[in-house]
RNA sequence: GCCUCGAUAGCUCAGCCUGGUAGAGCGAACGCCUCGUAAGCGUUAGGCCGCGGGAUCGAAUCCCGCUCGAGGCUCCA
């Protein structure tokens, strides 16, 4: 079958000169030189049996990828050299002349027919730069994003599984009682909603000084300050002891790959373009956007036999980059660049897939609980193929009924990602937004892609199934639904607060005369040794407005020290939790917080103890 | 990427419509007060009104362009 040929490039310039003319047909023009900046050069072979049908789709290909890569202007490049089997002369540059004029918006250009040109060109250092397509009449075949082609037809069912197992209709399932679900079902299949206001925890992540924009870097970008720091440090520093308790062995595998490298190539083709490039040397790198290929490259550089799998392999990377649109950046939920918790297990079977699937599952339930969450703040999405649903439905219902309510199902038709099975934790905040934590997939594809090998019981190599889990989801994100959460608590006349583990401070002295404060300072040491964060407001203020401050920063336990205090055992706390004011001794206090932080991590204070010493941070 | 909105003191914002000395609260510095569970009092310092251009006798204010940011759409491996 005959079909037109087009090498796609972007271009940071190119510069021909059209020198004299191949064939008698040439078209007559001034042979002068050219340059043009900033611009996608298609080099395009009209081949017999090309029309303008083939004229009319080739321009929306190329348009339709353009506005991919943000480039509107167009240089038609006429380029005999893609194929054996041109069509006459005046056929393609009449074809070429139909597509100069249908235009798509574009600003376009066209290089001189039947004209040998010299010309000088650079082209861009992103993936999606070089293109190449065929386009043939009647059908269409793209040949570096056929992936993506089909993500647009893919066919998705949409469905509500109950705990029992059975499938609902989502139009039919009665969601009185599941109204978070509703809104996530309706946000994933319809993907309607409209609000116009900032989600609140952009406001609590600057107020309790967490995180905040950092205009000189690109969007995105966070800057962490030294609370916002001591939540993620613990926060990883959490999940990362979870996993390894599971199995996990912890790499860590570079930031920054090789475009080119063949391996890159073919993942590149399902997701492009979102992604941070860097040139360097005349290399064309981009930043990683998750850990996948960092560690199946790793694994393939192992001699992995089947009694060594399952094989778990984790990293938490920090960062990684995805070009995420401008436009769809929001405080914490979603940036471009993000702490990702990130573990493969290597399986010999989908036995052993299933199995290890299962632990995961508990382990992501016990994380998510681990870090503030419930059942109650999210709903699960479970995705499959048909497939993988008729031979394994008791997997799947096992899964739902651990979850003990109902789920979102999206089943497909045929395979389209590297997964058959996939399901996550979406919290649904404020706004009804709905954004994914823990998730799990069972990948039966990369294990051949990226030649990771083991050598089965018969002495044969084999590709392992491979499980992506990330037991807790970016940990931004994490920060971002504790405040999301928390804020919903204010609005709902609660108190707001973050878990006591992941207090920047949890417990602050305050004397209520300067006189105090050597008595104070003893008490905060005393404390502190017991590994609990405590600070001294040690400013000359009154002491409403030191316990109005200590509030406002949600700070959990406020010791007020004066007289009577000095000379008694007991101190007198005020509790955040409760608002009233008890009377507990020292050793006691520090019981009641180990308690409730018990098989958590711990690091020290990161701000000076004395609040007094402490820059504002006013953002 | 598209659409909408925004940018004034360290922070949050008023002033802009209707052009004529740059405002408040918080925070900061200094001083007074010496205080018992959510804001004690006073004084002072602090501004290229995002950048560039235009019309005007005159611009924070009106017009144009740009940059950056936010929200929505789309997207979300």
């Amino acid at each position: 079958m005959q079909s037109m040929r087009i090498l796609q490039l972007h271009c940071d310039y190119i510069e021909f000169t059209p020198v004299k003319k191949e064939i008698k047909s040439a078209e007559e023009i001034e042979p002068k030189s050219k340059r043009l900046d900033e611009v996608v050069v298609a080099f395009v072979a009209v081949e017999d049996g090309d029309n303008s049908d083939v004229a009319k789709r080739a321009m929306n290909e190329i348009s339709e990828s353009m506005k991919k890569i943000g480039c509107s202007k167009l240089l038609l490049y006429p380029y005999a050299h893609l194929s054996s089997k041109l069509a006459s002369p005046s056929t393609a540059l009449s074809v070429l002349k139909e597509m100069e004029m249908q235009g798509n918006g574009l600003e376009i250009q066209r290089a001189p027919f039947g004209w040998t040109k010299s010309y000088k060109i650079q082209v861009k250092g992103h993936p999606l730069a070089e293109h190449s397509k065929t386009i043939s009449a009647g059908e269409e075949k793209e040949s570096t994003s056929e992936a993506l082609k089909a993500e647009s037809k893919i066919q998705s069912f949409w469905h509500i599984m109950t705990t029992d197992g059975k499938m609902h209709d989502i139009d039919k399932f009665n969601f009185a009682k599941h109204q978070s679900l509703e809104v996530l079902a309706k946000y994933e299949a319809a993907k309607k909603r409209s609000v116009d206001e900032p989600p609140p925890h952009v406001k609590l992540m600057k107020k309790l000084a967490i995180a905040d924009y950092e205009p000189a870097s690109d969007a995105g970008n966070m800057r962490f300050f030294p609370n916002g720091r001591l939540i993620k440090s613990l926060i990883e520093r959490y999940v990362t002891e979870k996993v390894v308790e599971y199995g996990g062995f912890e790499v860590e595998t570079p930031i920054m790959y090789d475009s080119h490298h063949p391996s890159m190539e073919s993942y590149f083709n399902r997701f492009p373009a979102r992604q941070y490039n860097v040139n360097s040397e005349g290399k064309q790198l981009f930043l990683r956007f998750a850990a996948c290929f960092g560690q199946f490259l790793m694994a393939k550089d192992f001699q992995m036999s089947y009694r060594n799998l399952p094989l778990r392999l984790y990293e938490l990377t920090r960062y990684s980059f995805r070009r995420e649109q401008s436009g769809e950046l929001v405080g914490l939920r979603r940036l471009r660049a993000f702490t990702m918790p990130d573990c493969h297990a290597m399986c010999k079977d989908m036995e052993q897939a299933k199995e290890e699937f299962r632990k995961r599952f508990d382990l992501s339930r016990q994380v998510i609980k681990g870090l503030g969450l419930d059942e109650a703040d999210f709903e699960m999405a479970i995705r499959f193929t048909e497939e993988f649903y008729n031979e394994n439905k008791d997997l799947i219902e096992e899964l739902v009924s651990k979850i003990g309510k109902p789920v979102l199902v999206e089943m497909w038709k045929d395979r389209f990602f590297y997964f058959v099975l996939k399901w996550e934790f979406n919290y649904v905040d404020n706004l009804g937004k709905a954004s994914a934590l823990s998730t799990d997939q069972i990948d039966v594809e990369n294990g051949k892609r990226y030649n990771i090998e083991f050598i089965d019981e018969t002495n044969k190599p084999q590709n392992p199934i491979i499980l992506h889990n990330s037991p807790s989801g970016a940990v931004e994100r994490v920060i971002y639904v504790l405040l999301e959460k928390a804020a919903k608590d204010q609005r709902e006349g609660r108190k707001p607060g973050l878990p006591l583990w992941l207090a920047p401070t949890q417990v602050r002295v305050i004397p209520v005369k300067p006189e105090f404060l050597d008595y104070c300072e003893k008490l905060t040491e005393k404390i502190s040794q017991q590994d609990i964060r405590v600070d001294l407001d040690d400013r000359n203020e009154s002491v409403g407005k030191s316990i109005r401050d200590a509030e406002t920063d949600w700070i959990r336990y406020i010791i007020v020290i004066g007289e009577k205090e000095a000379n008694a055992a007991k101190l007198s706390i005020r509790d955040r939790k409760t608002g009233a004011v008890k009377e507990l001794t020292t050793d006691e206090l520090v019981r009641e917080i180990k308690k409730e932080t018990r098989g958590m991590p711990f690091l020290k204070m990161n701000m000076s103890r004395y609040v007094s010493k402490r820059p504002q941070i006013m953002v």
